[in-house]
DNA sequence: ATGCTTTTTTAACAAATGGTAAAGGAATTC
DNA sequence: GAATTCCTTTACCATTTGTTAAAAAAGCAT
């Protein structure tokens, strides 16, 4: 099997979870679909650049972060099979104020957005594609959302703990307390703390 | 002007920030909309219902709230203008955990879940409108959740005040202070200390 | 392996926020 | 317009989280 058509593959079976797209579609996006290898802490995206690309992630993490006058602030964190990118800058062709990197190896598909753009244009079923999966992509926003004004930092860490221990095997933990909301001495804290309830 | 008619002009002006509609796009729509008032505290999606309906705020202000054991959470207030549905359960058609309550009185535009479907079946462009608001309302979520990690509740609130003063006027101030995350006497200390500042 | 760098943990103290209950103020209803 | 209800403020203390700095641990490169 073909490198690329096995990558293909990956995203094929995402994007049926969502729509059916026929060989005509399917055919459309190939020429424009390009994958890319990446080192840990290589960038995506830069700072200040504008971002005129849609990743989907193949294998690998990556974290959205943003620079503040008090540090970095990890406003995502991205895992195998999802779609990303800095849609602010995306959107307004501003410089962009967020930064994509890579927090391990990366593989990555990307397309322009220029033939993205074209493809919703030409094509209603990928239109329809880009809208559920921003709707997918909105509702999990929400509920994260909701966690943070109802949830103490200790219960956000357990359900991120129950929802996606992996994390916990390649992202360092300061960027998980930065995701959460918290420093990272109040993440390890939090930590020890569940620690001696299991084990005792 | 008939009531009706005005009610779309304001609809048609959201909506061709977006896209333009033509007269035969419009057409398709009007048999399908309905317009409702209501008064304060009436529900627009009652606790346990399925959420069949997408809504457009003409005038007033609602709130979207789940129960929690501790209380109510409050993680949406909408003003006119805007699009609203309790998502999860208008996807999922499983009973919603959030509650859609009017906050003052209230005029709103109805569509239901069938007919929008059918709409954006039919219509690439209605597709293509659905997919740019909700794309939008994901970038505000985002905005809001980077406020959250990385403000503090003193700084959110002077945001809030900046870009939205308009819901003091008609929010009571515990909706409010569950949408920005903290406790009503939390809030209360806040606008105190923002006061004293503003008077020195 | 060894030394260097980065990450994580710990500790001590400071600050912010939460919970509760009571008092004060506003709004609503009859 | 008086009474009632609901909303907001205040005060108290408990708890959580932040900040800083140093120590321990882990990861990386030569």
């Amino acid at each position: 099997m073909a490198p690329l058509y096995k990558n293909l593959q990956t995203i094929f079976e995402t994007v049926q979870r969502f729509v059916e797209i026929n060989q005509k579609e399917w055919e459309a996006v190939l020429p424009y679909v390009e994958v890319q290898q990446l080192q840990k802490h290589d960038f995506l995206l830069k700072p200040g650049h504008i971002c005129r690309k849609m990743f989907f992630l193949l294998s690998g993490y990556t974290r959205i972060y943003s620079q503040s006058p008090t540090g970095e602030v990890t406003r995502d964190i991205n895992k195998p099979s999802t779609f990303l990118t800095a849609l602010p800058s995306y959107i307004s062709e501003k410089p962009s104020q967020e930064i994509i990197q890579c927090v391990t190896k990366v593989e990555v598909l990307i397309i322009s957005k220029e033939h993205l753009e074209g493809l919703f244009y030409q094509f209603h079923n990928w239109e329809r594609l880009g809208r559920l999966i921003i709707q997918e992509m909105y509702m999990d926003t929400q509920q994260r959302l909701y966690d943070f004004i109802h949830l103490t930092a200790e219960d956000r860490y357990r359900k991120l703990l129950k929802d996606h221990k992996d994390l916990m095997d390649h992202i360092p933990l300061g960027y998980i307390a930065s995701f959460l909301g918290i420093s990272p001495p109040s993440l390890s804290r939090i930590r020890k703390q569940l620690l001696n309830i299991n084990t005792n």
